[in-house]
RNA sequence: GGCCCAGUAGUUCAGUUGGUUAGAACGCCAGCCUGUCACGCUGGAGGUCGACGGUUCGAGCCCGUUCUGGGUCGCCA
């Protein structure tokens, strides 16, 4: 192998064009294909930019020629020579009219053949992909994602800091808090017994900064969680964090509407509409059946449970005596468009989320067939149709539930998923949406108590703060959503910034002042020194990159992600350690762990 | 913790009712080829059918267990 030995680069492979032919032009990168044709050999160049031709030929320079021939995929070679315009032309490349006529090759290192080919649109298995990461990484397409992340940090931090932010570090050691999302625990070898947790968001440390008079905040923070994963959701991610002082709700949205507008404009070059459209949680649960609405359709929920609550059919009846509901999705055309085993498997879908059945009814051509007809009188069926609006063609789908829970969250869900079977989502489409007044609790069967929805530090609505403690359901916060496509892309909510409130807050949550003390302490006692007004938003960074680029995991826009396991199949982390580094934190195993 | 899906050549897949020597494409190797660009042509190598156990005269195929990966419910303040 040879080296660079003060070969210097002058281009990227993907940046020469016409106007460069007749320069003399060195190049770097990766073997993409060899093309043998027997005097002649093309070689496709390939680094991050693109791809550029290499073209040798044995009769004008034979030593050149024999090395190009020993050069296999994804050799990395240094390439000298002049730029000419190719006598044919590929219009597929952006290089594809000009060609390097080699005069100098050097082969900077060999290459095995790799386990997959380095190309856009393989389906490789993910356990390979991941194993090899660096290589998968080589594919234009991770590239593009890698680059349009960058994009994103840069156009972060370009906006925030025009518009008056600091990029403030917080602690990545931090003090456990078991309220919420399960802690990543690091064990302190000076202290003994005593862990650190990793920040699950620097929620605390951004209040904390305001009340130093930091006015203005942001950082690009590295969050953990230790639960279970998902297309959309790594234990380890990435969070555009901001903190305002002096701000109300209107102010946070204003910031970030601005900020949204600028990255879509630098990223993809799209204009977003603002303002976005702003919607009540309680509204788009009523007509979407979700948090996060995807809006690029319609298919809304309807309330059946007036229409049913006396109807003979008790499945109906019974869940709206209940305190539940009954609502359904009207499906334009689904008559036709799902026959009766596309219908069953619409009924096992709604199970998963917990619904004990999908009441439907076809509006065929042929008359009316329902699942529950022999039940309902005329009058009854009538009610229904007309209740939804469907007409003939239609189909309509019905969940009844005790728990309105069950109903939204199965109807949510079918509503996103006849969608996609109707292939109604239209891909490059980008409809964004803030969710607001969310609930201040939402009851934890598990705990068997009001928790905070989003967390305890959120702000009740001002028309809401004597609800805080007399009427826990109805209590709306000063939280918002901003959605985009049915992903909620971040969260925020204006402060607590009083202790008096904070106090009365840990009280409704069913915090002892002993426990809060423990817990919270250093924010409480922070309060009592003057916090201003402050609020905040957090996004999740791969999310955003997710959707900007179209991936469909969230694994495709982090460069070295975790499998479902939540370990790394590249380095197969986590892996056991020494004896001897488990006795100086004085820690013991279980046996049967090793 | 529950449910669903997948695992056959380096890769992506096919493999009929359980029946002779498990196939294809791409990739890889060799030869030929002066304008290819998914080059072409000819030939070749390459398999623990994820693993273990069972049923059977006989298992890639059926059954059980398990491993790996994916999706999802719970969970994710």
């Amino acid at each position: 192998m040879e080296s660079l030995n003060g070969f210097k680069r002058t281009f990227y492979c993907g940046d020469v064009r016409m106007d460069d032919v007749g320069r003399e032009i060195a190049v770097c990168g990766w073997v993409q294909r060899r093309r043998d044709l027997g005097q002649l050999i093309f070689i496709d160049l390939r680094d991050r930019t693109g791809i550029l031709q290499l073209a040798f030929n044995d009769l004008t320079d034979r030593e050149v020629f024999k090395k190009a021939f020993t050069v296999r995929s994804e050799f990395v070679l240094a390439a000298k020579g002049t730029l000419r315009e190719r006598s044919a032309k590929n219009k597929d490349l952006p290089t594809g009219d000009v060609e390097l006529e080699v005069t100098e090759l050097r082969l900077l290192a060999e290459a095995e053949t790799p386990p997959f080919e380095i190309l856009d649109n393989t389906d490789v298995n993910d356990t390979l992909r991941l194993k090899y990461r660096y290589l998968d990484l080589r594919r234009p397409e991770m590239q593009r994602a890698i680059a349009v992340r960058h994009k994103v940090v840069k156009a972060a931090r370009d906006y925030f800091d025009d518009n008056g932010f600091y990029e403030i570090e917080t602690p990545m050691l931090t003090k456990s808090t078991p309220e919420g999302a399960r802690d990543y625990l690091v064990p302190s070898r000076v202290h003994p017994g005593k862990f650190y947790a990793l920040p699950q968001s620097p929620q605390q440390y951004k209040q904390l900064l305001m009340l130093s008079g930091f006015d203005r905040y942001f950082q690009i923070a590295r969050c953990f969680r230790d639960e279970d994963l998902r297309a959309d959701r790594q234990p380890e991610f990435t969070q555009i964090d901001l903190e305002m002082s002096f701000v109300d709700t209107d102010d946070v949205i204003a910031v970030n509407e601005g900020f949204l507008k600028a990255v879509f404009r630098k990223v993809l070059d799209i204009d977003i509409e603002t303002p976005i459209q702003r919607m009540p949680y309680a509204e788009a649960m009523a007509r979407y059946g979700s948090d996060k609405p995807d809006i690029r359709f319609g298919l809304e929920l309807c309330d059946l449970s007036g229409v049913v609550k006396d109807c003979g059919f008790k499945v109906f009846a019974e869940p709206v005596a209940a305190g539940g509901s009954v609502r359904a999705i009207n499906v334009p055309g689904g008559a036709t468009q799902f026959p009766r085993k596309q219908v069953d498997a619409l009924v096992e879908f709604v199970k998963t989320y917990g619904a004990k059945g999908l009441a439907w009814m076809k509006l065929g051509e042929d008359g009316m067939t329902s699942s529950f007809a022999k039940f309902m009188t005329d009058d009854e069926n009538n009610a229904i149709i007309n209740g939804v609006g469907a007409k003939t063609g239609d189909l309509i789908l019905i969940v009844a539930d005790a728990n309105d829970k069950t109903v939204f969250a199965a109807l949510g869900a079918l509503r996103c998923e006849c969608a996609r079977r109707l292939d109604l989502i239209k891909k490059d489409d980008f409809k964004f949406l803030w969710v607001t007044e969310f609930p201040m609790f939402e009851y934890s069967e598990e705990e068997e108590r009001y928790v905070a929805m989003h967390h305890p530090f959120t702000a009740p609505m001002d028309e809401d703060v004597s609800l805080l403690e007399s009427d826990k359901k109805r209590c709306r916060a000063k939280a918002y959503d901003i959605v985009l496509n049915g992903t909620e892309l971040g969260g925020g909510s204006i402060r607590i910034s009083t202790p008096n409130m904070q106090k009365t807050m840990f009280r409704a949550l069913g915090f002892s002042e002993a426990d809060a003390e423990e817990r919270f302490g250093h924010l409480i006692n922070a309060f009592k020194f003057g916090a201003p007004p402050h609020g905040g938003l957090a996004y999740g960074l791969d999310r955003l990159v997710m959707l900007l680029v179209g991936a469909d995991s969230i694994r495709d826009v982090i460069a070295f992600p975790k499998v479902q396991n939540a370990s790394e199949l590249m380095t197969a982390c986590p892996d056991v350690v020494d004896q001897k580094q488990l006795d100086e934190l004085d820690i013991t195993l279980k046996g049967e762990t090793r």
